[in-house]
This record gives C-alpha cells, structure tokens and sequence, in this order.
DNA sequence: CTGATCACGC
DNA sequence: GACGTACGTGATCAGT
C-alpha cells in the first residue's frame, strides 16, 4: 500500500467541532462536544483514507513571527471560551491514544509547521492530505497535497485540489494568497485593501495576475475610489499579502520520520473514552478491534464432586427463559468460585450439598445481577438464598439511572467487559424466541458468570466514590428481597366480580357503540382516533377553539371532545364509550387474563427504570388500577384477602413531597402549616391568594392544589394552564406568586438548577443521583425541561427512598413479631397488605409508625390508613 | 413489528 | 418567540 500522510490543523479543527456540536459533557463535568468531534473526524480520516503517516499540528501561544509584521494579527478575536479551552488537553491527550504524532512550534503557527511538512512530502512525492477548517490553506494544493476543508459540521468536507481551486476561483492554488493580500481576512485581522472583496479581488487578479502586478499598473486602473484605495494601500495590500504567506521553510523540530504511525495498539483509546464517557465509541471499537476473549467454560458434572465448603464468594447466574421469572421454565445456573466456572442444570444442583448449604449461608457473600430473579428463581427451587452481597444490576442503575437496562452484556459493557453476547443474540426476538443448544445456552451463562465476577468490584469503586454503597447496600438490595416475597405473594383476585362487571359493562358498550353509529349516520370503528377524528370534525363539521391537529389527524383527545359537549349528543356517549372501553378492556379484561392457578395475580416490579428512583410494576401495571371515578375503583372490589377473617389494609403517606419539599427548602411557612397540621393546599391558597384562612374559597383551594401538583410533578406552565383551564400567561402569574409566597422554595429552585449546571447531577435525601446534561442546552425546550426534572427529581426520589426505606424496615422488623400480615403491594406512596383482622389493630400503628419514623425530616411524616373486605372498601 | 394516540395511576 | 411539555404501563390502530 502507498504512503499517504495526513497533516491535521488541530485548533482550527477543535474550533469547528466545538461550534458544530451541542455542548455535552462527561460524568466529571468536562465539555467534551470538541473531543467528541475531533474523535468523528479521526475514525473517518484512518477508515477511509488509512495513512501511514499522520500529524496534528497546533498554534503555540499568542504571539508568531507574523506579529513583527504586523502587531494586530488576529487581533480583535473574541477570547477562546472556556468551554473550548479546557477541552484542548484533552484533544492532545487523544492524539496520544491514538498514537498521532502532536506537534507545536514557538513563535509558529500550525499552518506554518503544515506548509513545512507538506513541502517535504512533496519533495519526497509522498501523497499528502491537509485537514483544515481555515481556506488560508489551500494555497498549498498541489500534485501531491489535497486540501479537505470542512464544509458543515466535522465531517462533511470539499477536497481542494489544484483543480478544484481553478474551477472555483480560476487560478492555481499559490494565487490564494494574492487574493486574501487584496481583500484581507476579518477573522485573522489581516486588512488588505479598503473597498476590495472577493469579487474585485478576483477580477483584478485575472487581469494582472499578482497583487505586485496591479500596483505595477496602477494607471491602467479605471475606477477613481478604487484606484484611489489601492494606491493609499499599498503597503497593507503587500503587507496582507505577506501575512497569508505561509511559512514552507519553519525552523521545526518534527521531520516526516516522526510522523510514521507505529503499529496498531488500542489499549489507550479505551481508557480515554472511558474517561470521557464516549459510550458509542467503545462500542465502535469493540466490535471492530476488540479480539473477543473468553475464559475456560467448565459445564460439567465436575460439579458434583467440588466443594464448596471453603467458599467465601461465589458469583451466581440463574437464569429462566424470557423474562416473567415468576413462572418460566428454570434453565441454566451459572457459579463462579475460587476461579472455577460451572454452568449446570437446575435440577443437578441438588447433587452438591455443599453448594446447596453456601447457598443458604449468609457468610458466603453471593455477587449476583437481579438479586430479586435470584431470590424468586431459587426460592422456586426450594432454596433460600442468603448473602446477596451485590447485585449488577441495580448497581448500574444507581450509577446512572437514565441506562436502558438491557441484559448482562450491556451492563458489562459499560465496564469494558465484552466478551458477552447480547440476550437477544442468544434467545432471538420477538416471535422466534426460544431456547438455544445447550453449549451455546451455556457458554452463554458462563461468559454473564465471569462478566459478573469481573465486573462488581469496579462497580463497587464507582459506588465508593459516588458514595452510594450505602444506597445500594441498605436499601434497594434489601428492597430487593422485600420485593421478591410481594411478588411470589401476589394478590388474589375474584375473577367472579371481574365477569360480572365484564357482562354490565360490555351491555352499556353495545348500547353505546349503535347509538354512537346512529348519530353519526355511519359504522365506523370509534376506537380509532383516525376516524373517530373524520367523523367528528368533516362527516358532524364540528368545530371548537380546541381543535387541533395531531401528525395522523385530528386530535379527539379528552380535552378536545370536553369541549365539544353540548354542540352534539354524541360527544357525550363518546366520552362515556371511551371511560368503559378503557375499564374493560385494560382493567376488567386484561386482568382476567393474569390471574394464575392459585387465583392471584403476581405483578413484577421494576426496580431500575424510573428516573426519580421510584417503582413501576408491570405484568399487570397494578400502580394505576383506577380510584378517582367510582365506576372505575369498583375494580379494587375485585382485590381480596387470599386467608379467611382478613381484610385489605392500606396505609399511605399524606403529602409525602410537599414534605419532602419543606424539609428541603427549609421554607418557614411551608414548616409551620405541617408542624401545626395545616391542610397545606389551604396554607397555599392563603399565601398566593393573600387571604385568611376563613377567607379561602373552595375554588382557591382547588387552583393552589394545582399549583402544588405542579411543583411536586416538575409541570411547565404550559402544564399548569392545562390543567386548570386558565391562559399560560395566568399560569406563569400563579408560579411566580407561589414562589414569591414560599420565599425559601423559590431559593431552592434557583439553587438546584445552579447546582445542576455545576455537577451535571441532582441527589436525593439518600444520595440517588440522576444526570441531567440538558441543563445547558441551548434548546430552550430541552433546558426548560432539564430544570424542571432539576428542580423536580429531589423532591419525588427522596419521597422515593422514605418509603422504599419504610418497607425495608418493615421486613426487618416484622420478622420480630409473630403478625401473619403480608405486604402485597405498593403504589408510590401506599403500602397495600393484607392482615388477619385479629392482629389488625395492632399491626396497624405497627406500619404507620415504621411509615413515619422512615425517616427524621424537619416536618412529621403523617400516614394514613384504612382496611375493608376488599381494595375497594379500604379507603 | 413499530410508532402514534389515548387513558389510567401517582 | 421558539416548541412541546412529570413518569410509567398498556390497549388499540395503522402503517411497514
């Protein structure tokens, strides 16, 4: 292959990056949109053109030899921001990883050492590339060099060859510098001639052919101002000329030998992406560079005969088939052990009674990566695991939340662990999932084993110096095993009270779905918005100030269709067809479906997805069965006690963020109403309206509870004005005024978005953190929502941790007592149980003081509770 | 199979 | 003034 050398001009390039990308930023808060470019412009470069000789050449500092010349060279430059500047370390450091030689000069200026090299190159006809974002350059295209100027962005470029420069100005690349001599150069301060742009410039050059020639001939000049400014400038013209000259003879200390690149090594490059937080990159490199490297797999019977007895770690793998761990088939156990790897069948595990009793024993620390999967997958094996002394999973959800948590795989890689597959390249997708061959299952398991044992002590380092060992350690593995138990609990269900409500409801909808059709003269399927939007808004030409457009049609969203009451009876039954389709198909319907042999249903919850750091549950969703319309909380009658004399009981924390927010904020009015067991949305109302409190009418109390729900929720104001019908601009009136109202909150609000520009980052009462990047974007949109999730993920994630505290208490201390009660669910801020009615009253100020000693804030925490024959009655 | 729309909870 | 607006799960439709 023939040499090729490419010489990169590497603050004009820094330049371009920085301006062409948003602002991002790394974990430590470095701005690294410059590198990231800089990066992009690299792997295209060696991908596509694979030099064997490679540059970056920087400006040195302030002052060059151009600045005996002419002391205002580049003068009048805005400073560098320090954005950029602390970015250029960096772009040295990355020159180092990939092995590019870096090169500055005193007194020089990178073009210079560009132009000196490229001459050498020439001589020795060494094909030669310039990567530039300065035209200044093109002067040096020639046979051998090509100049790549970028265009947009970094990585769009023209090639100015000699031919291309002909094309777009009509002489050869050299007259370049005559032209910048006679229209000078705003950004580098050059002055040229007065009058004289890139047109007049170029028409005078291709009558004379040099800035000397046009002063030669002067007289031949027509135009008197023109005439007149060339003849006052001359000297600048000559001297503009001089200034764009550049220097092919520098006096550097870099030949071409230094510029080889030596052989391949990308050990570093991994290492400073890591830093940098270049995630897409290291994956780049792995799957084109990283060899694959994979540990001695042992799946044998060996494991009958090996004792466990001496262990005091283990890593465990123990996986079922797709994702419902509650019931799929057990397939394949994973054991790393004193540098042993197993994979064997569930059913072998039993064989090895040592490994059975260090499974139970809680001195033999088990690294894991679902602690609750392993819990439940065990416990369905009819072993209790014990020692669950890390869990990979959550880990990488703690050190960033805002991870799609995928499969083992992705988690190791984000640690540079590679070596194991996807999930989905194991088991397929979609409807072609299946089990694979046993050896590729197992190779499988054994590399997620090993990934996990390499892994959790670099994890467990990222904790340290976050200081979130404690909140994995204390509270969400705890959690964890507390989870698992409501999980194998379940709820029972009765399936009776579900199909009765199935039949009635299904006949109003029959009834609902020929009337619907007979006003509107057609059949059409009313639950596509599409058409519903047709028949609405073109067939009834129905119109209303809400009307409004969606990208498939019109909207006939509830707000729209509310708006449309009274202006025809079908509106009216639409509504009401939506409320019921809703009810009976998620709730009544879908239900049904997941209530298991033993007559309950078994949700999952999923402990790393939410941002704040709550829960969510799935399979079904049983944090949003309805409550707030009485046809729809008739589906909590449906939820049962599974034991005879039980009963349902529900504790929940009142006002839990709003006290949160107080304890934070420190606000004194905030306090007091609390400390002296003020309604708070009275309290609110009588601050923002300026009332007393006999003069808050229901109606302010309505609008300050709005208010509140937006603090507490992060809405725009834009959200509020929807939610209470009024303008934005009243919306932003009633922030303001809340704000003013709460002096402390206000404080608090500009402090957290401060804080988050200078980390990156916001906490929790516990430490939780949640990265919020956008907090610098120029997009108004995305800042505004950033400081929003800003102002908002402290206040809804500490409220997160009290109650996920709470539980975990309760398991620690129910334990102690002989109360047959069972935690069944929870729903953000409500624990539901379900407790023999001889223990209830008891066990009651049981759970409401572990609920309200969670945790010690400045404002009580006060829980309520309620228990009845059903869901439904406990309220 | 994916994206859009809608609706439910906190 | 932009532009699309707390989070999460699930059902359904309508494109590929």
């Amino acid at each position: 292959m023939a040499d090729k050398l490419i010489l990169i001009d590497g603050n004009s390039i820094a330049f371009r990056a920085f301006y062409a990308l948003p602002l991002l930023k790394n974990q430590s808060n470095l701005h690294t949109n410059a590198i990231y470019g800089f990066t992009l412009m690299l792997e295209k470069l060696i991908k596509e053109e694979q030099p064997t000789h490679f540059l970056i050449a920087f400006d040195a500092g302030k002052t060059t030899f151009r600045h005996e010349t002419y002391k205002d060279y580049k003068g009048g430059r805005q400073k560098t921001p320090s954005e950029l500047s602390e970015q250029f370390p960096y772009i040295r450091k990355l020159a180092e990883a990939y092995q590019i030689k870096h090169y500055e000069q005193d007194m020089y200026e990178a073009d210079d050492i560009i132009g000196t090299l490229a001459k050498e190159a020439t001589e020795k006809q060494l094909e030669t590339i310039i990567v530039t974002g300065d035209r200044d350059l093109t002067q040096l295209a020639s046979d051998y060099v090509t100049i790549y100027y970028t265009k947009k962005g970094v990585t769009e470029i023209d090639k100015y060859t000699p031919q291309f420069i002909q094309d777009l100005y009509g002489f050869e690349p050299k007259k370049i510098i005559d032209l910048k001599g006679l229209m000078g150069d705003k950004s580098d301060n050059i002055p040229g001639v007065p009058g004289v742009g890139e047109k007049t410039a170029l028409k005078l050059l291709h009558e004379y052919g040099s800035v000397e020639a046009v002063l030669e001939n002067l007289e031949h000049i027509k135009g008197k101002k023109l005439n007149e400014n060339l003849t006052n400038h001359k000297e600048d013209a000559l001297m503009s000329k001089q200034l764009a000259t550049i220097n092919i003879d520098a006096p550097i200390n870099v030949t071409l030998a230094d510029t080889l690149l030596p052989e391949k090594d990308e050990s570093r490059k991994i290492a400073l992406f890591q830093e940098l937080d270049f995630k897409q990159m290291l994956e780049q490199l792995d799957s084109t560079t990283q060899v694959k490297e994979e540990k001695e797999i042992i799946i044998n019977e060996a494991f009958n005969s090996f004792d466990f007895s001496s262990a005091q770690s283990m890593d465990i793998r123990i996986r079922c088939f797709q994702d419902n761990y509650l019931k799929n088939e057990i397939i394949g156990v994973g054991i790393c052990v004193q540098g042993e790897t197993f994979v064997v069948e569930p059913d072998t595990l039993v064989h090895n009674i040592s490994f059975i009793e260090a499974l139970k024993s809680s001195d033999v620390n088990k690294f894991v990566y679902d602690a609750k999967e392993t819990k439940v997958l065990f416990n369905r094996l009819n072993i209790e695991i014990q020692g669950i002394a890390h869990c990979m999973m959550l880990a990488t959800y703690l050190l960033d939340p805002a991870l799609k948590i995928i499969d083992v795989a992705q988690s190791a890689q984000l640690h540079n662990v590679h070596y194991v597959e996807s999930d989905e390249m194991i088991f397929g997708k979609g409807a072609k999932m299946h089990v694979p061959e046993q050896h590729i299952l197992f190779k499988h398991i054994a590399a997620e084993v090993n990934a996990i044992h390499e892994v959790s002590p670099i994890q467990l380092e990222k904790l340290k110096e976050l200081e979130q060992v404690e909140l994995l350690t204390e509270l969400e593995l705890p959690l964890a095993l507390v989870l698992a138990e409501m999980e194998m609990q379940g709820i029972k269900v009765n399936k009776e009270t579900l199909k009765d409500m199935q039949n009635e409801i299904q006949v109003r909808l029959d009834g609902l779905v020929t009337r619907i059709h007979d006003h509107a003269g057609s059949t059409f399927n009313i639950n596509s918005p599409k058409q519903l939007g047709v028949v609405l808004f073109e067939d009834l030409a129905l119109d209303s100030p809400k009307k409004k457009k969606t990208k498939t049609g019109y909207s006939t969203a509830v707000d729209v269709l509310e708006s449309l009451v009274g202006k025809h009876p079908i509106i009216e039954d639409i509504l009401l067809y939506r409320t019921l389709s809703k009810l009976q198909s998620t709730y009544v319907e879908g239900l049904q479906k997941l209530i298991g042999e033993d007559g309950k249903i078994h949700t999952r919850f999923n402990q790393v997805i939410a941002q704040t750091g709550r829960l969510s549950s799935v399979d079904p969703n049983l944090q949003n069965i309805p409550v707030r319309l009485d046809e729809g909380r008739k589906i909590r009658k449906a939820f049962v006690p599974s034991e005879a004399d039980s009963v349902i009981f529900a504790a929940d924390y009142s006002q839990i963020e709003l006290r949160v927010l107080a304890h934070i904020t420190g606000d004194k009015g905030m306090l007091d109403a609390f400390n002296q067991g003020i309604d708070i949305h009275t309290k609110t109302a009588m601050k923002v309206f300026d009332v007393s409190k006999e003069d808050v009418t229901s109606n302010m109390r309505r609008q300050a509870k709005a208010v509140n729900f937006g603090i507490v929720y992060g809405i725009s104001d834009y959200g509020l004005s929807q939610s209470l019908g009024i303008t934005r601009k009243a919306a932003q009136e009633f922030i303001d005024n809340y704000l003013e109202s709460f002096p402390n909150v206000k404080a608090y609000m500009n402090d957290i978005i401060q804080e988050a520009k200078q980390n990156g980052y916001v906490t929790t009462l516990l430490n939780r953190r949640r990265y919020i990047p956008d907090i610098t974007s120029r997009n108004f949109n995305l800042r505004g929502f950033a400081e929003r999730t800003a102002m908002n993920t402290p206040i809804q994630g500490s409220a997160a941790d009290i109650i996920k505290l709470a539980m975990v208490h309760y398991n620690e201390q129910v334990k102690e007592t002989d109360f047959k009660a069972r935690l069944l669910l929870q729903v953000h801020d409500e624990l539901i149980f379900e407790v023999p009615k001889a223990e209830l009253e008891a066990f009651s100020l049981f759970v409401k003081n572990i609920m309200e000693n969670a945790m010690d804030l400045d404002v009580p925490l006060e829980v309520e509770y309620n228990s009845g024959e059903s869901w439904y009655e406990a309220k």
